[in-house]
DNA sequence: ACGTGTCATGTTATAATATCACGTTCGGAC
DNA sequence: GTCCGAACGTGATATTATAACATGACACGT
C-alpha cells in the first residue's frame, strides 16, 4: 500500500548520487533481473552499482564507501561489503581478484538480456555466473570481459579427465591493451629512443 | 675462511625447521637454478621455501611467519614477503589469489629440471613461468598445478584477436577434487539420508 | 492493534593481508 | 681493509575484509 510511496519518496530523498539516464537504464535492468529472481535491488544496492557501473575501471570496496559517504550518513564497510554479496551472488558484478576490486557484468552493460531472457537458459547459469574472463590492462586499468566460451570448454574438459568437479572459476590475464600496447612501442622495433619512457 | 663455519654454525643454531632429505633434496635444486639465474637462495629464502614445500595445502604470508618464529628471532611481516617475493620472481612458488596464499611450483616437484634443464628453453619462460593454472578443491584446500598448456594456448589465441598484449595470467578453478566429491556423494543420486552432511 | 519472523541495515570493533621507511648487517669485488 | 649493493631487522602504517550484536522496516497471522 503505502510502501510504494515510501520507496518513492527514499528515492527521493536520500539518492546522494544521480545517475545518468544510461545508468538508470542498467540498473533497471539489473532491477528486473532481481525481481525475476525473486530478490531485492534496494535503494543502497542500486547506489553501490551504479557506482560501479559509472567508473571506467574497476573500483575497490573503500572506493566505494567514500563515495556513497554524505554529510548524513557514514556508512561502515560491512554495509559496502553486503551489497557487494548481494550483487556478486546475483551475477549483477564481478570481483577482480587480482585488483581486490569490482567491475560490473558485462551482461548488464548490453542489451541482450533485456530482449531476450531466455538466453540466460542455454548457457550454463550455474558455472557462468560464477565464472568470467578478463583482460586487464596494467596501464590504463581498463579490464575487458570476454565473452568467449572457448577458455571455458577447454578448462572443463581437463576438469573432467581429472574428475575434478568445477564450480566457479577466476580467469585473468595481465598485459597491455591495444591502446596502451600501442603508445609504449611507437614504432615496431626502434627501442632506440630514450627508453621508450616506460611508466612502470 | 670462518665462513664454512659460521654457515654451519648458524644453521646449526637457527633452523628451527629441520626438512626431510626429499625437502632436501628440492630446496638443492631450487638453490641450482637460482645460482643458474645469479641469485642466491639463502637461508632465510630457503626456510620459508622449505615451508612451502612441506605443506599439504597453501600456506598464508601470516601462518609461514608464525611459523619461522623462535624463542631468538621474531620476524615481522616484510621478511616473509620480502622472501616471497623473491621466490615468485624466481619462478619457485605461485601465488593463488583467491587464497591470499602460496604453493611451490610444480617443476619443483618432479625432478625433469634437474635432469634435462633444456626444457626449460623449449616453453616460453617469460609467459609460463608467470603463469599457471589451479584446480584448488574447497573441501579439502589440496591445489593441483595443471601442466596441460592448452588452456594457455586458448588464451593466447583469444588475447591476439583483440590484440591483448598478455604478460601473465591466473587461471583458479574452485570446486571438489575428485576424493572429495566421492565423499559429499556417497551414493549417485541417494540425497536422502540426513542432508548429506555437506561441510558448507 | 499486537506479537513475531525475516530481511536489510546500522554500528563498533577487530581480523587478516600487505607495504613503507629507515637503519643495520652481510657478502663479495676491488 | 674499503666500499657497495643486496639482504635483513624493526616499527609503524596502509589496505582489505569480517565478526558480533543491535536496530529498523515490513509481512503475516491472530
Ligand atoms: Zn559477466
Ligand atoms: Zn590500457
Ligand atoms: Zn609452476
Ligand atoms: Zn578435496
Amino acid at each position: 500500500m503505502d510502501h510504494d510511496f515510501c520507496r518513492a519518496h527514499c528515492t527521493a530523498r536520500m539518492t546522494p548520487t544521480e545517475f545518468s539516464p544510461a545508468t538508470r537504464a542498467q540498473l533497471d535492468r539489473a532491477d528486473a533481473l532481481c525481481t525475476e529472481q525473486g530478490a531485492r535491488l534496494t535503494q543502497q544496492r542500486r547506489e553501490i552499482l551504479g557506482l560501479i557501473l559509472d567508473a571506467k575501471t574497476p573500483v575497490g570496496a573503500y572506493d566505494l564507501l567514500e563515495k556513497i559517504k554524505t554529510p548524513d550518513r557514514r556508512p561502515a564497510p560491512p554495509t559496502v561489503y553486503r551489497a557487494l554479496d548481494f550483487l556478486l551472488e546475483h551475477g549483477l558484478i564481478h570481483r577482480i581478484e587480482r585488483l581486490s576490486a569490482f567491475v560490473p557484468c558485462t551482461h548488464l552493460l548490453h542489451d541482450a538480456h533485456a530482449h531476450n531472457p531466455d538466453h540466460c537458459h542455454n548457457h550454463d547459469h550455474e558455472t557462468c555466473l560464477h565464472t568470467a574472463q578478463f583482460l586487464i590492462c596494467k596501464s590504463c586499468k581498463s579490464v575487458t570481459e570476454i565473452a568467449e566460451s572457448s577458455v571455458l570448454t577447454t578448462l572443463r574438459s581437463i576438469c573432467r579427465e581429472q574428475k575434478f568437479a568445477m564450480q566457479s572459476a577466476s580467469i585473468e590475464v595481465i598485459g597491455l591493451c591495444a591502446t596502451c600496447a600501442a603508445k609504449e612501442r611507437p614504432a615496431s622495433n626502434a627501442p632506440r629512443k630514450q627508453a621508450t619512457s616506460s611508466p612502470s
